[in-house]
DNA sequence: ATGTGACTTACAGTCCGTG
DNA sequence: TCACGGACTGTAAGTCACA
């Protein structure tokens, strides 16, 4: 799997939890202390996110980042 | 666990991981496409890479990103 | 509720050298 | 073989307005 395909995997796993979880975009960028924009450009693949986002990313969802890489 | 935490624990398997397989930061850091110097703040925790990077050291190393975060 | 573009600032990441 | 430094360059981080 080629790391750009990663990336919109990553992103893909995201919209599905946070969506699973009943929640908006905008709510968990809230939460996670992201702007509501950068949200929608990770859950898209389009950011290069660092450890650190998205660890703040799996607090804020409540799941264990093994579950999102 | 704090990120600060977590993110010397990352580097700390990727220490763990390389000398298990026998080589050196700069091999490493070579087969990862990534500077040698650089290498060595991510093992020690300094530096929070991007999720593109950790997956090529993953890569690099053989090894699933889940064994690593 | 979300996508997108334009923008500035902070820091990821490189390159070169030293002990 | 690795830690650490300085000086860079590129891009993630962060904010906003508009559709």
């Amino acid at each position: 799997m080629k790391t750009d395909e990663r990336m919109i995997a990553f992103g893909k796993r995201i919209r599905d939890v946070r969506r699973s979880k009943g929640i908006s975009q905008e709510v968990l960028a809230e939460m996670a202390d992201i702007d509501r924009s950068y949200m929608g450009n990770i859950e898209r693949g389009e950011k290069n996110v660092t450890l650190k986002k998205a660890y703040d990313i799996c607090d804020a969802l409540d799941i264990d980042i093994k579950d999102l890489v």
